[in-house]
DNA sequence: TCAAAAGTGTTTTGTGTACACCCATGC
DNA sequence: GCATGGGTGTACACAAAACACTTTTGA
């Protein structure tokens, strides 16, 4: 640790053991990557390169470069690892548990983002990576599932609240498609008429006046997401 | 930073690097530490130290130990700052702009903590260490204003929803001064019934049969909080 | 003509808000 | 007896929840 900063944390105690090869911290960033699917929410998992946890999946998350902000190296790993650049992110909270790592002291801060699954952008980094329904995920590598369950709770939490939910679907979407990505984020059913009223009653909608297509029954109209929260939400986020 | 955690990682970037001695990422935790007195919401602030940031002041933290977890860190700070041990804590965000500090790289977590500031055991443990009522809080060093304002909106919204702000009331209180340090936090005024209405739904109060004293009007009822709570809050906390 | 989902309104229930009066105490 | 806050209940508005039938399309 350089010593400037240990000296703008005067502290005797520090500047004892602060040159021991022991006390760097390691900073990471782990993504919780989620996509919607067959009716089911699913999160972007590859499966660990470590000994200790051969067998398991973990999140995507790499170290913290010197140059990058958090929200940077989030940001970069969702590019790397899906080639996408436009999606929603946002910071849950840090882990930082002494043995949470087994090679030594790493302290990662937890994002969760959401993404169209079948954008046409997308392009995964590796063939070890796979969307598992988030109901099917077993074990995982690390304190990683904590970290997936904390962010699942932050989403379900928000969801109702802010427009966020239009990430995971495709540009044009029918309100039918949009109610069951609520019913699988929140893991209830929801009832129609009621749903509409209330999405109808904010003003994240947009009437597109097109229709569903190839679709065996009545088609549906199809929405868009209001232009002006798009905005909104990318501001929101550089906030944190 | 130790090569086990590089290889961890494994990464030909990060290899490369990894041994310059700015790549280490210093961590540390701030704590916002909030008190209530006067009807005001104050916050503990100290006299930065740092000749970039002369005049100004800042938040309580420190750089976190190797052998110490980052909950422990905050505890550990609220120990020694104030000289209480049993109080509430949690987590709120981390903070990693490059420039946040001037001496170096310092990803920060924020923890916001609510005491009672009248409580026998309290010592502060500096004569630079003041409180400061949060609406004449001014310029602050480092990026602390952005992390005092993150603090106290998470507290506004959690206020509300948990029994939290009984930490800043002495064991025994009247529904009156419940309902001033909730407009405090606020920063609104209550309808007198509605609010009584609202608490007493919740299962949040104790009625000890005894009566305020001392007071040049008609003396309220005294309450605590239910002592099944103290429990839930703690074991709250303990999951992050 | 059948299956599947689209589209639409009313009633009920619960919650939040506004508001006014009498009571107990200290001075 | 007056000032100060304690303690209580009711009416209204709004939001959430329950609930059923007709329509449109493709197969």
């Amino acid at each position: 640790m350089p010593e400037r900063i240990i000296k703008a944390f005067k502290n005797a105690e520090i500047e004892k053991i602060s040159h021991l090869d022991y006390f760097n911290i390691a900073v990471s960033v782990d993504c919780v990557i989620l996509g919607y699917e067959d009716k089911q929410l699913k999160v972007l998992l590859i499966k660990s390169d470590l000994e200790e946890f051969s067998g398991l999946n973990s999140l995507l998350g790499d170290l913290v470069r010197p140059d990058e902000d958090l929200d940077e190296a989030s940001y970069r790993i969702l590019r790397e690892r899906t080639g996408l650049n436009d999606v929603y992110l946002e910071q849950v909270q840090t882990f930082g548990r002494l043995d949470r790592h087994p090679s030594g002291r790493v302290v990662t801060t937890a994002y969760f983002s959401l993404l169209d699954l079948h954008h046409h952008q997308l392009r995964l980094s590796h063939n070890d990576l796979r969307w598992h329904p988030i109901n099917k995920v077993g074990k995982l590598a690390f304190d990683h599932k904590d970290i997936l369950d904390s962010c699942l709770h932050r989403l379900r939490q928000q969801v109702l609240e802010r427009p966020l939910i239009f990430s995971l679907l495709p540009e044009k979407f029918s309100l039918r498609q949009l109610q069951e990505v609520y019913e699988a984020i929140l893991g209830t059913e929801l009832d129609r008429r009621n749903f509409r009223k209330k999405v109808s009653l904010k003003d994240w909608l947009v009437d597109l006046g097109e229709m569903e297509t190839d679709v065996p029954h009545r088609p549906g109209k199809l929405y868009k997401l209001n232009p002006g929260l798009k905005k909104r939400l990318r501001a929101r986020l550089r906030v944190s």
